[in-house]
DNA sequence: ACAATTACTAAACGGGCGTTTAGTTTATTA
DNA sequence: TAATAAACTAAACGCCCGTTTAGTAATTGT
Protein backbone atom coordinates (compact mmCIF):
# COMPACT_ATOMS: atom_id res chain seq x y z
CA UNK A 1 0.00 0.00 0.00
CA UNK A 2 1.52 3.29 -1.08
CA UNK A 3 1.40 6.28 1.25
CA UNK A 4 -0.08 9.36 0.41
CA UNK A 5 2.82 11.35 -0.03
CA UNK A 6 4.58 8.63 -2.15
CA UNK A 7 1.30 9.08 -4.92
CA UNK A 8 1.29 12.61 -4.80
CA UNK A 9 4.87 12.70 -5.52
CA UNK A 10 3.41 9.88 -8.66
CA UNK A 11 1.71 12.52 -9.74
CA UNK A 12 4.00 15.34 -9.72
CA UNK A 13 6.51 13.34 -11.47
CA UNK A 14 4.77 12.48 -14.01
CA UNK A 15 3.46 16.00 -14.34
CA UNK A 16 7.01 17.75 -14.36
CA UNK A 17 8.16 14.53 -16.49
CA UNK A 18 5.70 15.28 -19.19
CA UNK A 19 6.83 19.00 -19.40
CA UNK A 20 10.76 18.47 -19.39
CA UNK A 21 11.45 14.74 -20.56
CA UNK A 22 13.17 12.68 -17.53
CA UNK A 23 16.75 13.73 -17.50
CA UNK A 24 15.05 17.41 -17.31
CA UNK A 25 13.59 17.08 -14.13
CA UNK A 26 15.49 16.99 -10.47
CA UNK A 27 14.34 14.90 -7.87
CA UNK A 28 14.21 17.97 -5.32
CA UNK A 29 11.76 19.64 -7.99
CA UNK A 30 9.55 17.01 -7.92
CA UNK A 31 9.75 16.57 -3.77
CA UNK A 32 9.60 20.27 -3.49
CA UNK A 33 6.51 20.50 -5.63
CA UNK A 34 4.76 17.95 -3.41
CA UNK A 35 6.12 19.40 -0.13
CA UNK A 36 8.26 17.18 1.19
CA UNK A 37 11.94 16.17 1.64
CA UNK A 38 14.03 14.58 -1.26
CA UNK A 39 15.11 11.82 1.20
CA UNK A 40 11.71 10.80 1.39
CA UNK A 41 11.58 10.16 -2.36
CA UNK A 42 14.81 7.39 -2.08
CA UNK A 43 12.90 6.04 0.93
CA UNK A 44 10.04 5.10 -0.91
CA UNK A 45 11.52 4.71 -4.70
CA UNK A 46 15.28 3.42 -3.26
CA UNK A 47 16.55 5.36 -6.96
CA UNK A 48 15.64 7.90 -9.55
CA UNK A 49 15.40 5.22 -12.10
CA UNK A 50 13.14 3.12 -10.01
CA UNK A 51 11.28 6.49 -9.75
CA UNK A 52 10.62 7.10 -12.94
CA UNK A 53 9.75 3.09 -13.81
CA UNK A 54 6.92 3.73 -10.70
CA UNK A 55 5.72 6.60 -12.81
CA UNK A 56 5.67 4.95 -16.13
CA UNK A 57 3.66 1.68 -14.34
CA UNK A 58 1.27 4.41 -12.82
CA UNK A 59 0.53 6.11 -16.23
CA UNK A 60 0.32 2.94 -18.00
CA UNK A 61 -2.10 0.80 -15.63
CA UNK A 62 -4.07 4.08 -15.72
CA UNK A 63 -4.80 4.67 -19.43
CA UNK A 64 -4.23 1.64 -21.12
CA UNK A 65 -6.20 2.81 -23.86
CA UNK A 66 -3.18 4.15 -25.33
CA UNK A 67 -2.24 0.76 -26.73
CA UNK A 68 -4.55 1.33 -29.90
CA UNK A 69 -4.85 5.11 -29.09
CA UNK A 70 -2.10 6.44 -31.60
CA UNK A 71 -3.25 4.29 -34.84
CA UNK A 72 -4.22 6.38 -37.74
CA UNK A 73 -7.02 4.30 -38.46
CA UNK A 74 -8.77 5.17 -35.66
CA UNK A 75 -8.19 8.67 -35.99
CA UNK A 76 -12.31 9.38 -36.50
CA UNK A 77 -12.88 7.48 -33.19
CA UNK A 78 -9.98 9.41 -31.44
CA UNK A 79 -11.53 13.00 -32.51
CA UNK A 80 -14.46 11.79 -31.24
CA UNK A 81 -12.56 11.10 -27.96
CA UNK A 82 -11.04 14.29 -27.64
CA UNK A 83 -14.47 16.22 -28.23
CA UNK A 84 -15.74 14.29 -25.03
CA UNK A 85 -12.80 15.14 -22.81
CA UNK A 86 -9.78 16.80 -24.32
CA UNK A 87 -8.04 17.66 -21.21
CA UNK A 88 -7.85 13.77 -20.23
CA UNK A 89 -5.15 13.16 -23.04
CA UNK A 90 -3.32 16.02 -22.62
CA UNK A 91 -0.89 15.11 -19.90
CA UNK A 92 -0.79 10.73 -20.69
CA UNK A 93 0.18 12.44 -24.40
CA UNK A 94 3.15 14.38 -22.96
CA UNK A 95 4.54 11.93 -20.92
CA UNK A 96 3.81 8.97 -23.56
CA UNK A 97 6.21 11.34 -25.50
CA UNK A 98 8.60 11.50 -22.86
CA UNK A 99 8.73 7.81 -22.36
CA UNK A 100 9.38 7.31 -26.07
CA UNK A 101 12.21 10.02 -25.96
CA UNK A 102 14.19 8.30 -23.10
CA UNK A 103 15.52 5.41 -25.17
CA UNK A 104 15.09 3.41 -22.03
CA UNK A 105 13.80 -0.56 -21.51
CA UNK A 106 10.72 0.83 -21.84
CA UNK A 107 10.18 2.79 -24.73
CA UNK A 108 11.18 -0.26 -26.70
CA UNK A 109 8.27 -2.25 -24.80
CA UNK A 110 6.15 0.66 -25.54
CA UNK A 111 7.20 0.66 -29.16
CA UNK A 112 6.11 -3.36 -29.31
CA UNK A 113 2.93 -2.78 -27.71
CA UNK A 114 2.12 -0.25 -29.98
CA UNK A 115 2.79 -2.24 -33.30
CA UNK A 116 0.83 -4.90 -31.65
CA UNK A 117 -2.18 -2.79 -31.25
CA UNK A 118 -1.80 -1.41 -34.43
CA UNK A 119 -1.88 -4.46 -36.23
CA UNK A 120 -4.71 -5.49 -34.74
CA UNK A 121 -6.71 -2.83 -36.16
CA UNK A 122 -5.13 -3.18 -39.47
CA UNK A 123 -5.89 -7.20 -39.74
CA UNK A 124 -9.22 -6.05 -38.60
CA UNK A 125 -9.07 -3.83 -41.02
CA UNK A 126 -8.79 -5.79 -44.13
CA UNK A 127 -11.15 -8.57 -42.90
CA UNK A 128 -13.67 -6.03 -42.48
CA UNK A 129 -12.95 -4.51 -46.09
CA UNK A 130 -12.58 -1.12 -44.69
CA UNK A 131 -8.89 -1.32 -45.50
CA UNK A 132 -6.94 -2.69 -48.66
CA UNK A 133 -4.79 -5.89 -48.37
CA UNK A 134 -1.49 -4.68 -48.43
CA UNK A 135 1.52 -6.42 -49.80
CA UNK A 136 3.24 -6.97 -46.79
CA UNK A 137 1.22 -5.99 -43.69
CA UNK A 138 3.96 -6.18 -41.31
CA UNK A 139 5.64 -3.44 -43.63
CA UNK A 140 3.23 -1.50 -43.51
CA UNK A 141 1.74 -1.79 -39.63
CA UNK A 142 5.30 -0.32 -39.19
CA UNK A 143 4.63 2.77 -41.67
CA UNK A 144 1.86 3.51 -39.80
CA UNK A 145 2.41 2.89 -36.30
CA UNK A 146 5.68 5.10 -37.18
CA UNK A 147 3.73 7.89 -39.06
CA UNK A 148 0.86 7.86 -36.10
CA UNK A 149 3.87 8.12 -32.86
CA UNK A 150 5.52 10.76 -35.30
CA UNK A 151 1.97 13.22 -35.17
CA UNK A 152 3.08 12.63 -30.98
CA UNK A 153 6.55 13.11 -30.59
CA UNK A 154 6.41 16.13 -33.40
CA UNK A 155 3.13 18.01 -31.74
CA UNK A 156 5.24 20.50 -30.15
CA UNK A 157 5.74 21.55 -33.98
CA UNK A 158 2.08 20.77 -35.18
CA UNK A 159 0.74 22.80 -32.26
CA UNK A 160 2.44 25.40 -34.10
CA UNK A 161 1.73 25.40 -37.32
CA UNK A 162 -1.81 24.86 -35.74
CA UNK A 163 -2.31 27.96 -33.95
CA UNK A 164 -3.55 25.36 -31.04
CA UNK A 165 -3.27 22.57 -29.43
CA UNK A 166 -3.73 19.11 -31.92
CA UNK A 167 -5.22 17.46 -29.01
CA UNK A 168 -8.29 19.81 -29.58
CA UNK A 169 -10.45 19.10 -32.01
CA UNK A 170 -11.06 22.84 -33.08
CA UNK A 171 -7.56 23.14 -34.52
CA UNK A 172 -7.16 19.74 -35.33
CA UNK A 173 -9.65 19.30 -37.67
CA UNK A 174 -7.33 20.16 -40.61
CA UNK A 175 -4.96 18.22 -39.61
CA UNK A 176 -6.72 14.57 -39.43
CA UNK A 177 -9.01 15.92 -42.62
CA UNK A 178 -5.59 15.63 -44.67
CA UNK A 179 -4.20 12.84 -42.79
CA UNK A 180 -7.68 10.85 -43.65
CA UNK A 181 -7.26 11.87 -47.49
CA UNK A 182 -4.11 10.36 -47.68
CA UNK A 183 -4.89 7.74 -46.28
CA UNK A 184 -7.93 7.10 -48.64
CA UNK A 185 -6.82 8.56 -52.07
CA UNK A 186 -3.00 8.13 -51.93
CA UNK A 187 -1.08 11.09 -52.44
CA UNK A 188 0.28 10.08 -56.33
CA UNK A 189 -1.65 10.80 -58.84
CA UNK A 190 -2.35 7.67 -60.84
CA UNK A 191 0.32 6.47 -63.24
CA UNK A 192 -0.13 7.02 -66.69
CA UNK A 193 2.95 6.37 -67.36
CA UNK A 194 5.55 3.44 -66.74
CA UNK A 195 8.24 3.67 -64.14
CA UNK A 196 10.53 6.29 -66.36
CA UNK B 1 39.99 31.43 -39.34
CA UNK B 2 38.95 28.65 -37.04
CA UNK B 3 41.75 26.81 -35.45
CA UNK B 4 42.74 22.68 -36.06
CA UNK B 5 41.79 22.38 -32.74
CA UNK B 6 38.96 24.13 -32.72
CA UNK B 7 37.55 22.62 -35.80
CA UNK B 8 38.44 19.39 -34.32
CA UNK B 9 36.11 20.14 -31.41
CA UNK B 10 33.57 20.51 -33.43
CA UNK B 11 33.79 17.08 -35.26
CA UNK B 12 34.35 15.39 -31.83
CA UNK B 13 31.19 17.35 -30.86
CA UNK B 14 28.83 16.58 -33.91
CA UNK B 15 29.63 12.99 -33.49
CA UNK B 16 28.83 13.00 -29.74
CA UNK B 17 26.11 14.80 -29.94
CA UNK B 18 24.36 12.95 -32.20
CA UNK B 19 25.03 9.43 -30.40
CA UNK B 20 22.98 10.95 -27.10
CA UNK B 21 21.76 14.54 -27.72
CA UNK B 22 22.96 17.68 -26.43
CA UNK B 23 22.47 17.40 -22.56
CA UNK B 24 23.75 14.14 -22.20
CA UNK B 25 27.21 14.92 -23.70
CA UNK B 26 29.71 16.69 -21.41
CA UNK B 27 32.22 19.46 -22.18
CA UNK B 28 34.76 17.53 -20.70
CA UNK B 29 33.88 14.23 -22.57
CA UNK B 30 34.34 16.37 -26.21
CA UNK B 31 37.41 17.82 -25.12
CA UNK B 32 39.06 14.48 -23.67
CA UNK B 33 37.96 12.77 -27.30
CA UNK B 34 39.57 15.91 -28.92
CA UNK B 35 42.80 15.37 -26.63
CA UNK B 36 42.34 19.25 -25.47
CA UNK B 37 41.52 21.13 -22.02
CA UNK B 38 37.55 21.56 -21.35
CA UNK B 39 38.89 25.21 -20.82
CA UNK B 40 39.91 25.62 -24.51
CA UNK B 41 36.44 25.02 -25.65
CA UNK B 42 34.78 27.52 -23.34
CA UNK B 43 37.88 30.09 -24.84
CA UNK B 44 37.14 29.19 -28.23
CA UNK B 45 33.39 29.27 -28.31
CA UNK B 46 32.33 31.16 -25.06
CA UNK B 47 29.53 28.74 -23.83
CA UNK B 48 28.50 25.23 -23.93
CA UNK B 49 25.53 26.44 -26.01
CA UNK B 50 27.09 29.08 -27.77
CA UNK B 51 29.34 25.77 -29.13
CA UNK B 52 26.14 23.69 -29.84
CA UNK B 53 25.03 26.57 -32.10
CA UNK B 54 28.41 26.37 -33.71
CA UNK B 55 28.10 22.53 -34.38
CA UNK B 56 24.75 23.05 -36.23
CA UNK B 57 25.85 25.77 -38.02
CA UNK B 58 28.34 23.57 -39.46
CA UNK B 59 26.38 20.36 -39.84
CA UNK B 60 23.38 22.51 -42.16
CA UNK B 61 25.62 24.66 -44.10
CA UNK B 62 27.88 21.17 -44.70
CA UNK B 63 24.91 19.08 -45.85
CA UNK B 64 22.24 21.51 -47.01
CA UNK B 65 20.68 19.05 -49.16
CA UNK B 66 18.67 18.01 -45.66
CA UNK B 67 16.51 20.85 -46.05
CA UNK B 68 14.41 18.79 -48.75
CA UNK B 69 15.89 15.28 -47.53
CA UNK B 70 13.26 14.00 -45.84
CA UNK B 71 10.23 14.68 -47.65
CA UNK B 72 8.35 10.70 -48.33
CA UNK B 73 8.18 11.81 -51.83
CA UNK B 74 11.52 11.77 -52.66
CA UNK B 75 12.03 8.18 -51.11
CA UNK B 76 13.44 6.77 -54.36
CA UNK B 77 15.78 9.63 -54.95
CA UNK B 78 16.70 9.30 -51.61
CA UNK B 79 17.58 5.29 -51.61
CA UNK B 80 19.12 5.98 -54.12
CA UNK B 81 21.86 8.92 -52.41
CA UNK B 82 21.97 6.03 -49.47
CA UNK B 83 22.99 3.31 -52.32
CA UNK B 84 25.26 5.30 -53.56
CA UNK B 85 27.50 6.80 -49.80
CA UNK B 86 25.35 5.01 -46.91
CA UNK B 87 27.86 6.15 -44.56
CA UNK B 88 28.11 9.73 -45.62
CA UNK B 89 24.19 9.83 -44.12
CA UNK B 90 24.34 8.26 -41.02
CA UNK B 91 25.95 10.51 -38.25
CA UNK B 92 24.17 14.13 -40.30
CA UNK B 93 20.60 11.83 -39.47
CA UNK B 94 21.33 11.22 -36.36
CA UNK B 95 22.18 14.94 -35.56
CA UNK B 96 19.35 15.98 -36.77
CA UNK B 97 17.41 14.28 -34.64
CA UNK B 98 19.31 15.53 -31.67
CA UNK B 99 18.39 19.47 -33.06
CA UNK B 100 14.79 18.11 -33.40
CA UNK B 101 14.71 16.58 -29.94
CA UNK B 102 16.31 19.30 -28.25
CA UNK B 103 13.16 21.79 -28.76
CA UNK B 104 15.78 24.93 -29.23
CA UNK B 105 15.16 27.78 -31.58
CA UNK B 106 17.18 25.90 -33.98
CA UNK B 107 14.74 23.00 -33.87
CA UNK B 108 11.95 24.97 -35.01
CA UNK B 109 13.77 27.14 -37.49
CA UNK B 110 14.90 24.01 -39.16
CA UNK B 111 11.04 22.73 -39.11
CA UNK B 112 9.72 25.61 -40.83
CA UNK B 113 13.27 24.63 -43.48
CA UNK B 114 11.82 21.21 -43.89
CA UNK B 115 7.94 22.46 -44.23
CA UNK B 116 8.96 25.35 -46.85
CA UNK B 117 11.10 22.07 -48.84
CA UNK B 118 8.52 19.95 -48.86
CA UNK B 119 5.61 22.18 -49.87
CA UNK B 120 8.28 23.42 -53.04
CA UNK B 121 8.48 19.77 -53.78
CA UNK B 122 4.83 18.92 -53.35
CA UNK B 123 4.01 21.80 -55.75
CA UNK B 124 5.68 21.04 -58.06
CA UNK B 125 4.49 17.33 -58.04
CA UNK B 126 1.19 18.87 -58.34
CA UNK B 127 2.00 21.02 -61.21
CA UNK B 128 4.06 17.91 -63.15
CA UNK B 129 0.91 15.55 -62.55
CA UNK B 130 2.95 13.21 -60.70
CA UNK B 131 0.73 14.31 -57.26
CA UNK B 132 -2.96 14.28 -56.75
CA UNK B 133 -4.05 18.62 -55.98
CA UNK B 134 -4.71 17.86 -52.44
CA UNK B 135 -7.75 19.94 -50.62
CA UNK B 136 -6.04 21.36 -48.48
CA UNK B 137 -2.32 21.69 -49.56
CA UNK B 138 -0.68 23.61 -46.87
CA UNK B 139 -2.24 20.68 -43.90
CA UNK B 140 -1.37 17.96 -46.56
CA UNK B 141 2.39 19.42 -46.89
CA UNK B 142 1.89 19.40 -42.69
CA UNK B 143 1.25 15.89 -42.59
CA UNK B 144 3.61 14.65 -45.15
CA UNK B 145 6.31 16.42 -42.94
CA UNK B 146 5.56 15.18 -39.81
CA UNK B 147 5.23 11.36 -41.50
CA UNK B 148 8.83 11.67 -42.78
CA UNK B 149 10.36 13.28 -39.80
CA UNK B 150 8.91 10.39 -37.33
CA UNK B 151 11.13 8.16 -39.65
CA UNK B 152 14.01 10.02 -38.53
CA UNK B 153 13.26 10.42 -34.71
CA UNK B 154 12.02 6.66 -34.58
CA UNK B 155 15.24 5.31 -36.30
CA UNK B 156 16.42 3.34 -33.38
CA UNK B 157 13.11 1.28 -33.31
CA UNK B 158 12.72 1.42 -36.71
CA UNK B 159 15.99 -0.36 -36.67
CA UNK B 160 15.34 -2.71 -34.29
CA UNK B 161 12.24 -3.95 -36.52
CA UNK B 162 13.94 -4.14 -39.81
CA UNK B 163 16.44 -5.87 -37.96
CA UNK B 164 19.92 -3.05 -39.62
CA UNK B 165 20.05 0.59 -40.10
CA UNK B 166 17.18 2.03 -42.09
CA UNK B 167 20.08 4.26 -43.98
CA UNK B 168 21.02 0.58 -45.65
CA UNK B 169 18.96 0.16 -48.57
CA UNK B 170 19.36 -3.50 -47.48
CA UNK B 171 17.13 -3.50 -44.84
CA UNK B 172 15.05 -0.31 -45.91
CA UNK B 173 13.68 -1.39 -49.00
CA UNK B 174 10.90 -2.99 -47.85
CA UNK B 175 9.77 -0.26 -45.54
CA UNK B 176 10.38 2.18 -48.34
CA UNK B 177 7.80 -0.48 -50.30
CA UNK B 178 5.07 -0.26 -47.90
CA UNK B 179 5.52 3.53 -47.58
CA UNK B 180 5.37 4.12 -51.25
CA UNK B 181 2.29 1.83 -51.75
CA UNK B 182 0.57 3.98 -48.74
CA UNK B 183 1.53 7.02 -50.69
CA UNK B 184 0.25 5.52 -53.80
CA UNK B 185 -3.27 3.84 -53.17
CA UNK B 186 -3.83 5.03 -49.69
CA UNK B 187 -4.50 1.95 -47.30
CA UNK B 188 -8.62 2.80 -47.26
CA UNK B 189 -10.12 0.28 -49.33
CA UNK B 190 -12.77 2.37 -51.96
CA UNK B 191 -16.08 3.15 -50.08
CA UNK B 192 -18.58 1.14 -51.15
CA UNK B 193 -20.96 2.97 -48.49
CA UNK B 194 -21.59 6.00 -47.87
CA UNK B 195 -20.36 8.11 -44.66
CA UNK B 196 -22.65 5.54 -42.26
C1' DA C 1 64.31 40.77 -32.39
C1' DC C 2 60.99 41.71 -29.62
C1' DA C 3 56.32 43.05 -28.40
C1' DA C 4 51.58 41.70 -28.75
C1' DT C 5 48.33 38.63 -29.60
C1' DT C 6 46.52 34.15 -29.69
C1' DA C 7 46.38 29.17 -28.37
C1' DC C 8 46.40 26.45 -24.80
C1' DT C 9 46.69 24.01 -19.85
C1' DA C 10 46.12 22.93 -14.82
C1' DA C 11 43.68 23.89 -11.15
C1' DA C 12 40.05 25.39 -8.82
C1' DC C 13 35.27 27.51 -8.01
C1' DG C 14 30.50 27.39 -7.15
C1' DG C 15 26.42 25.01 -7.92
C1' DG C 16 23.26 21.25 -8.74
C1' DC C 17 22.81 16.53 -8.83
C1' DG C 18 21.43 11.71 -6.77
C1' DT C 19 22.06 9.59 -2.64
C1' DT C 20 23.37 8.52 2.41
C1' DT C 21 23.27 9.14 7.17
C1' DA C 22 21.51 9.96 11.51
C1' DG C 23 17.96 11.29 13.90
C1' DT C 24 12.88 12.54 14.93
C1' DT C 25 8.02 12.12 14.49
C1' DT C 26 4.04 9.39 13.49
C1' DA C 27 1.55 5.17 12.96
C1' DT C 28 0.94 0.10 13.85
C1' DT C 29 0.54 -3.74 16.55
C1' DA C 30 0.66 -6.88 20.47
C1' DT D 1 0.77 1.48 26.70
C1' DA D 2 5.08 0.01 25.56
C1' DA D 3 7.71 -1.97 21.57
C1' DT D 4 8.39 -2.05 16.76
C1' DA D 5 8.14 -0.38 12.43
C1' DA D 6 7.20 3.00 9.02
C1' DA D 7 7.18 7.86 7.48
C1' DC D 8 9.65 11.61 7.27
C1' DT D 9 13.39 15.60 7.73
C1' DA D 10 17.86 18.23 7.85
C1' DA D 11 22.24 18.03 6.77
C1' DA D 12 25.89 16.53 4.49
C1' DC D 13 28.69 13.60 1.07
C1' DG D 14 30.87 12.83 -3.17
C1' DC D 15 30.47 13.57 -7.92
C1' DC D 16 30.13 15.88 -12.22
C1' DC D 17 28.87 19.94 -14.42
C1' DG D 18 29.92 24.56 -16.95
C1' DT D 19 32.91 28.10 -16.27
C1' DT D 20 36.84 31.15 -14.38
C1' DT D 21 41.37 32.22 -13.22
C1' DA D 22 46.09 32.60 -13.64
C1' DG D 23 49.66 31.38 -15.93
C1' DT D 24 52.62 29.20 -19.92
C1' DA D 25 53.73 28.09 -24.75
C1' DA D 26 53.28 29.18 -29.49
C1' DT D 27 52.31 32.35 -33.30
C1' DT D 28 52.05 36.65 -35.55
C1' DG D 29 53.13 41.34 -36.88
C1' DT D 30 56.61 45.00 -37.19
Amino acid sequence: MRSVAAQELIRKGVELFSGKGFNSVSIREITSAAGVSPGLLIHHFKSKEAFIKACIDEVFGEVLSFKTEPNPLDMNTQLNKWKSNPEFYKTPLKFFKAVMSSNSEYSKQLFELILDGSRKVLEDGVKNGLVKKPSDLEMTNLVLAVNSLGNILLSDYIRDQLGGEFTDPEYAQGFMQANLEIYTNGVYAPQTTGEK
